[in-house]
DNA sequence: CTCTTTATTTGTAACGATTACAAATATATA
DNA sequence: TATATATTTGTAATCGTTACAAATAAAGAG
C-alpha cells in the first residue's frame, strides 16, 4: 500500500497533517463515511481538527479524483476512498451502503451526438441479505 | 392523455385542487423541477398555496409512485412525473438535467445472494452539445 | 341539514448539512 | 530573519427540508 502523503504529493497537494489524516482514514475504511462521521472518528487523535478542515480537505481530494462523493439521497454526502470503477447498493432497509466490485455499464451509447460522457453514477436499492431475512419489512 | 384527478383517485389519493395542480403540472413539464420552481410556477394562479404542501403532495406522490424524486448531488431534489425506465444526463457546465430514454441495464445479477433489487438509477453526468461546442469549458 | 370526526392545508419555527468568511497559525520563499 | 503565501480554525450565515400546531375543508353520523 502506498503511503498516503506521497499520493497527495504526486497529485500536487501539499501534504499537510490534516490532508493526510482524512486520505488514510478514509483509505482504511470500507463503510463509505459520511463528513460528521469522519471527523467523529479523527477527533479524538486530532484535537484541533475542525470540521471545516475536514470538508475543504473532501473537496479538494474529490477534486483530484482521490475520493469519490457519493450521494445516496439521504440529504447528505458520502466519501468513498476506492476510485476504481463499481456501483453501490444502499439498503433502504438498514441503511447500509454494499459496494458492488462491477464495473458499470458503458453508457457512451445512450447520449445524443456532441454529448461528451465523464462520469457515470449506478445506485442501486432494495433490501441487503440480512434485511431479506426478516420478514414484513 | 388521462386526467390527472383519476390518476390520484386510481391510486388511492384524494385529489384536492393542491395535489391535482402539483401532479397536472409536473406531468406537463420536462425540465425536472425543484420543489421551489414547482412553487414558483403555480403560487401566481394558487396564491394560498404553501410550500409545505408542495412538500408533502411530492412525498405523497413518490411514495405511491406517480413520481420519480430526482438527486443530482446539487444540494436539492428534483422531480419527474415521467417514471418509465429512463436514464439522465446532468451536463456539469449548464446544470440542465436531459432525459436519456433509454432503460438502464439490468443489474439483478451484481448483487450478491440474498440481496433483493428495488430500484436503479443511472446518472450520468458531462457536458452537453450546446456546452461542448464552448471551448475552454 | 347540523354536529362531530377526520383529512388536508397553511405558516412559522426548528433542524442539519454545507458554505462563507476572517482571524490565527503554519509553511515556504526572499 | 523578514515577508509572503497556504492552510487551518471557529463562528456565523445559508438554504433545503422537516416538525408542528392552528386553521380550514371534507366526509360521515344522526
Amino acid at each position: 500500500m502506498q503511503a498516503t502523503a506521497e499520493i497527495l504529493t504526486q497529485h500536487g497537494i501539499r501534504p499537510s497533517i490534516q490532508r493526510t489524516t482524512v486520505l488514510r482514514y478514509l483509505r482504511g475504511v470500507k463503510t463509505h463515511p459520511t463528513v460528521d462521521e469522519i471527523y467523529q472518528a479523527l477527533l479524538p487523535e486530532n484535537p484541533s481538527l475542525s470540521r471545516t478542515t475536514v470538508y475543504n480537505t473532501l473537496e479538494l481530494l474529490s477534486e483530484n479524483g482521490l475520493v469519490l462523493t457519493l450521494d445516496f439521497g439521504e440529504g447528505f454526502l458520502r466519501y468513498d476512498a476506492d476510485c476504481s470503477p463499481h456501483c453501490h447498493f444502499r439498503c433502504s432497509c438498514c441503511g447500509h451502503v454494499f459496494d458492488i466490485m462491477t464495473a458499470p455499464p458503458d453508457c457512451s451509447a445512450m447520449l445524443p451526438k456532441g454529448f461528451k460522457l465523464k462520469g457515470v453514477q449506478l445506485s442501486l436499492s432494495g433490501t441487503c441479505a440480512a434485511c431479506s431475512k426478516t420478514r414484513y419489512v
